[in-house]
DNA sequence: TGTCTTAAGTTATATGCTATTACATTCGTC
DNA sequence: GACGAATGTAATAGCATATAACTTAAGACA
């Protein structure tokens, strides 16, 4: 029972869209296993076509890989915005956080990919997983809601998501299971929220006072 | 000119002390790649033995990436370590964080082994690997010089671990270079280290006025 | 409509890595 | 010094990546 994902029906020579197929079945297959869960023979095999096949649409399997990371990067940003657009009693940084925490260990395969692998880091500037993983960032920032307090705004908006980073690292590595379970991700993750705003309220008062603030 | 590593002398067919030879150029290995670069038959290559030797210490694969992380540990720990008793004028916790940040980007390979790959959380309870990490996360817990405030401290260290992993995580990603680079690595670190020293001392403070405060 | 180019697929194959099996050598020990 | 265990080797199976040469279908244009 191989899912063919949309192949066009009544052409048994032409898949019809090979390269959007693969992206999504690399990402299910990633999604636990991460990026050695991932063959270009199974895939192939899987959408039903020759193992070659995949090699028209990506150089090679870096570029799969490259490609499946720019787009998780994608759905990545489509939940945050979710979350942040959907009414609730918390912040809208709160539940950026909680929905990251969320995603970090939900999909951790893919979360992987994302943001521990040296993909990432080898983009070129203006690549498709360049501009993905910048626009993510700015969800961050626009997560902070501070407008105008300039790079203190961008000091913070790092600092809050290296912090939830480090909590899915150390929740996956399983640091907070057993005897050191001494509070839950999720309690660390509001701490972090809650420091990340009373330092945004602080910046924004100080530069209404004295706007050549500098630290 | 292949590096045999203390192989045995006048001995053509036992090599000697391969397992260990084996960790030390795998871990050399992965220092750049990860996990990745490590290749059993390039490694009995490097190491003038045949293919299979390898497999006569580790059943497999995996149980070498376990052994050399596990190594890696007792490695990071013993540089902690080191920052840690080395007299400065900074905190202990401060050198500490330095000496994260700075193992995790310059052996960047290894530190993805370690803290963004499945192999720590796969560790049996009583393992060699979990033994390591444990050992330390207890030197986080150290760090802080906060004797006797109980499961705040363990929340402080985690809290801070959590976040200089999360530095680490986002330098390599290159999102302190360019024109998001509003704070350097190392003030963020700092930046960390203060938040975490303050809340012992409000915590600490706490503990002495009435002992049975709950958060 | 017919042809021609090109995108996208196929089969066959080279290369490299993991892992196993069966055999060989050395070490330690009794 | 004989023997069993540890540690090597050679040969080989199996799987994945990747390339080469060939085939099919689609679309453009005369």
């Amino acid at each position: 029972m191989r899912s063919q994902l949309a192949r066009k029906p009544g052409n048994p020579y032409h898949h019809g869209d090979l390269r959007d197929a693969l992206i999504k079945a690399a990402l299910r297959e990633a999604e636990q296993g991460g990026a050695e869960a991932i063959s270009i023979k199974a895939l192939a095999k899987q959408l039903g076509v020759s193992q070659p096949a995949p090699y028209r649409h990506f150089a090679d399997r870096e570029a799969l890989l490259t490609a499946i990371t720019a787009e998780a990067f994608r759905q990545f940003s489509a939940i945050l915005r979710e979350a942040m657009a959907k009414p609730s009693r918390q912040s809208k940084l709160s539940r950026l956080a909680q929905a990251t925490l969320d995603f970090g260990l939900r999909r951790n395969g893919i979360y992987r990919l994302m943001f521990a692998s040296r993909t990432v880091s080898c983009a070129a500037k203006g690549s498709e997983l360049h501009e993905a993983t910048r626009e993510t960032f700015a969800l961050v920032i626009e997560a902070l809601e501070a407008p105008a307090v300039g790079f203190l705004r961008e000091r913070q908006a790092l600092k809050i998501w290296a912090a939830l980073h480090g909590v899915v690292m150390l929740a996956e590595q399983g640091l907070f299971t057993g005897e050191a379970a001494h509070a839950t991700r999720e309690e660390l993750v509001e701490d972090f929220v809650s420091e990340t705003k009373a330092a945004l309220a602080v910046a924004i008062r100080g530069a209404r006072q004295k706007p050549k603030v500098r630290a």
